[in-house]
DNA sequence: CAAGGTTTTGCAAACGTATGCAATGCCGGG
DNA sequence: CCCGGCATTGCATACGTTTGCAAAACCTTG
């Protein structure tokens, strides 16, 4: 209602200056003396000025707005990396533009554009892949990517990831020193990199071992496929002592339904899952998991993205996070081998 | 690397119009004859043109972004919200800053600020207050605020709430008819409205039955102090029969906490929750709980602060949605009265 | 004190779009 | 055939900033 809109010139007036020089003492790089700074400063506060973001965007061809594109928002892992992110982010002066993708890859495309549309800096996709030609589009508009938690293969682009393979591993040696002998496998959606390369270090691990899952099932991180997977399993003629399950989500999913069944855990049958989101550790579920380390990679993803920013033919680098496996009730360390 | 930047210019010549022209055809509101509407779609797409949101919005002053700032995440209700607004908005051809303000008052003024650089069309603000100092520079700066699952007394300013003070109404009406006697209230944290509003409904409920709550401890919607706070409950001379916890999230940690004590949910202690998240309906928990519609908050928060934005003086307006009490097992309803 | 170098400063031209204004084109009705 | 009215178009300007360039001010050194 009072002034609407204060600009740079407004400031300069006041302070008996040249436009140019409130813009100079309001730019990191820029010189101006001492004097000048403060007189600016003063005038500046006096009048509420701020820097429109939008004329300062327009000019240099940076918005300093991150586009993140994120899939599902149910599992406890991305809610959490978004949290991650944007700190992060914020403490270096970037924003995040937050685009949800519940749906299919045609969605991702119109996505892409509407961040184009804003100048984005750079684009984040949690969990959501890229198709070639929408990787090929960004590349060409100068627009890194980085994909987090994701991979992709083909494709020359930026991507950090826990060590999905050899936590498979770790999951399927953990199990197998425990002295499971049936041991099934809820994977992750086989879609995704990270659902075939925990998938791929699990039964490689199992294989080396001289051992053959009883059951392998593509849970497509969904609760109720997982659910059924599980009870599938144990109404087969070989019930497992115990399951993997590609991630915690779904676990928890695969426990709710194995007790309502009275199958008792991990007396019966242990349970592994993966990502350590905080829910593994309450009490209901008390969830032995491979942790993801969400911190790490969120800090990884963040100095990738601005790595290639600043110096726009940085190369696209594939950083993998390794976690520990957090040990807890649902799949100690000493079972008594089923009889 | 081909052609970095494509202007509306590069269009116009290609396709024998002036600038203006193509401008026109993508501005929603203006005239074109078909002609050159046709022409201009053509040119636009052979050259892959599409119009810089930041140049269209500096000189429009509407950047068609709406600053999200949300308390935390790790409660599921608000990446359920989030997830709605983005997709509401979107659909309007709006999108979301989001911005995540897990700490003080202090931090919401700066990123206010931060906000108001960015030139956003509104704010939402979700679950964390605004001081009224900062309603008012909104209001100064034509932003309107729309505050979603808070409310403020003071200052005249949207919101949108689910009806508080009826749920914690029907909480107490509920245990009360299960036949509870020894009734124990872990509230949301008493400084904001949610939580006082439940309170005030529960305990009015209770009062007017002529009830007085075994004891009632503000569990600052923290799982570690809701669950000692049950334990504090149980630990005392009149251990309660039922508990209503002030949200889900803490509902959680009081049933864990419960539970590793070896006390029986519903037989021993009943528990309600508020917000009705998915995993209340989890078979870990199957938590009885009112339901905080939030689609129908998203919805109404949406059509709020566009309204706002399309009419400045559009009046701010609280919006209350009812919820209903879901019941499950962590509180049944024909509970037999403990003897 | 003069000369040379360095910093500071103002001027003006961008950046890519929207839009008021006047001019042009088109249409039907008389 | 002419004229009034209306839709369409181009011209030019504005939005609020950054930045190259050259002039001006300052400091250093001999």
């Amino acid at each position: 209602m009072a002034q609407d809109k204060v600009t740079s010139l407004d400031v300069a007036k006041r302070a008996g200056v040249s436009q140019s020089a409130v813009s100079r003492v309001f730019t990191p790089g820029a010189s101006a003396s001492p004097k000048t700074v403060e007189k600016v400063k003063a005038a500046a506060s006096a009048l509420g000025y701020r820097p429109n973001m939008m004329a300062r965007a327009m000019i240099t061809g940076k918005s300093r707005i991150i586009g993140l594109i994120v899939a599902y928002l149910d599992n406890q892992f991305y809610p959490l990396a978004l949290e991650g992110l944007s700190n992060a982010l914020q403490a270096q002066g970037y924003h995040l533009l937050v685009f949800t993708a519940s749906n299919a890859q045609d969605r991702v495309t119109e996505i892409v554009q509407d961040l184009m549309d804003y100048q984005v800096d750079g684009i984040i996709t949690a969990s959501v892949g890229m198709s070639n030609d929408l990787t090929a589009r960004c590349a060409a508009a100068g627009i890194p990517v980085v994909m987090f938690n994701r991979g992709q293969d083909e494709t020359e682009i930026s991507a950090v990831t826990s060590a999905n393979v050899a936590g498979g591993r770790k999951a399927a040696d953990f199990l197998m020193a425990a002295g499971h002998r049936h041991i099934g496998h809820i994977s992750g959606w086989q879609g995704s990199s990270t659902g075939r390369d925990r998938q791929r270090g699990f039964l490689g691990a199992l294989a080396a071992a001289g051992h053959v899952p009883t059951h392998v099932i593509d849970g497509m991180y969904d609760r109720q496929i997982a659910g059924d997977a599980a009870l599938t399993m144990m109404d087969s003629a070989t019930p497992p002592d115990a399951i993997f399950v590609g991630n915690d989500h779904m676990a928890f999913a695969v426990m709710d339904a194995l007790r309502s069944r009275g199958i008792r855990i991990p007396d019966d049958t242990a349970i592994i899952g993966y990502d350590d989101v905080p829910a593994a550790a309450w009490a209901a579920y008390d969830l032995t998991t491979v942790r993801q380390p969400v911190n790490q990679m969120v800090q990884a993803t963040t100095e990738l993205i601005l790595a290639q920013i600043t110096d726009p033919d940085a190369p696209a680098r594939r950083i993998e996070i390794d976690g520990p496996l957090i040990t807890r009730g649902s799949a100690p360390q000493n079972q008594r081998t089923k009889t």
